[in-house]
DNA sequence: TCGATCGTTCAGTATTGACTGAATGTTCCG
DNA sequence: CGGAACATTCAGTCAATACTGAACGATCGA
């Protein structure tokens, strides 16, 4: 690994556990989407990430639990190989949904618990609330947009 | 506090925690989404949450500076009063183009560490970039949408 | 100027949780 | 059946960090 890739698998670390994931899943991600070849056992990825046999295994749960990577077997060989799913950011999007959902729901749950309040008190939650069913509805909307605009660019005449 | 309060500001707590900020930055804003009156003292909200005067001083200027409360005063009373921001969602929404930003940035930068390679070794990172391009200009336009339609809805008739 | 009240800072503490590495379990080849 | 190679598990360790609380500084009224 040259020093710019390992600058960019730490650096899929750290924005990776800033959203709640563990650094290892980020550079474990972030190592799969340039690594050569694409396919990888857990012993290459544990020597070129530097990490133990142990987390590499956790990690590939969580990554492939989250749709980020794939995990496969070839017939006589019992290691396991890894990639990066091609359409991961793509389907984790389209689930963007969620996210706002459990936000919204939390609002929901807030307005229940002040139903005796006034009308005016009760105005932040629902614009809260109101704000995030529509992002809700409208993130997935975005996602495939891009991906008929892309599937055009690619068949612009009808092939 | 109800019961169904602190389960909500308790809430709020954990779901701002799992996405990168202080569980008591979560609880506070919460707090303030749902106190009556709506304008509060620190001493208010340490007393609410059971939480030290450092704690609410140090949150206090984290909440503030991600836009999500607003810091007064009054003529007369040396206490600061605090209050959650209107628009505080809104906005940060509207901004959110800078989290997708951030992350195209990286994967940029991992092209520039893998400028040597097949072009079929960097699709991988070239798709993620063009979909975080798009999202990154589509969501603000989201948001906007949103606001139009409902300045529409509240003025209906063109008053 | 003194005292009271409020906000800020920061060293210390406690907790969380990510990672290691050895032990265990499993599958395949000879 | 035995052994090798692999994946998984989990108790232990270490580092990061959220929070406390006392000390400090600033501001205002008297």
């Amino acid at each position: 690994m040259t020093p710019a890739e390992s600058e960019f698998v730490e650096e899929m670390g750290q924005i990776l556990a800033s959203y709640g994931m563990t650094p290892m899943a980020g550079r474990m991600w972030g190592w799969l989407l340039i690594c050569e070849p694409p396919e990888q056992t857990a012993a290459d990825i544990a020597e070129a990430l530097g990490a133990s046999r142990g987390a590499i295994s956790g990690t590939a749960r969580i990554l492939a639990g989250a749709g980020f990577i794939r995990r496969t077997m070839r017939r006589g060989d019992r290691r396991e190989w890894f990639n990066a799913k091609p359409d991961a950011l793509e389907s984790f999007l389209l689930n963007a949904g969620r996210i706002y959902a459990q936000l919204r729901g939390v609002a929901e749950r807030g307005l229940i618990a002040t139903s005796d309040r006034s009308p005016e008190s009760r105005e932040r939650l629902e614009e809260m609330r109101d704000l995030l069913a529509f992002v809700e509805r409208e993130v997935p909307a975005i996602i495939e947009r891009f991906l008929a605009d892309r599937a055009a660019e690619r068949a612009p005449l009808g092939s």
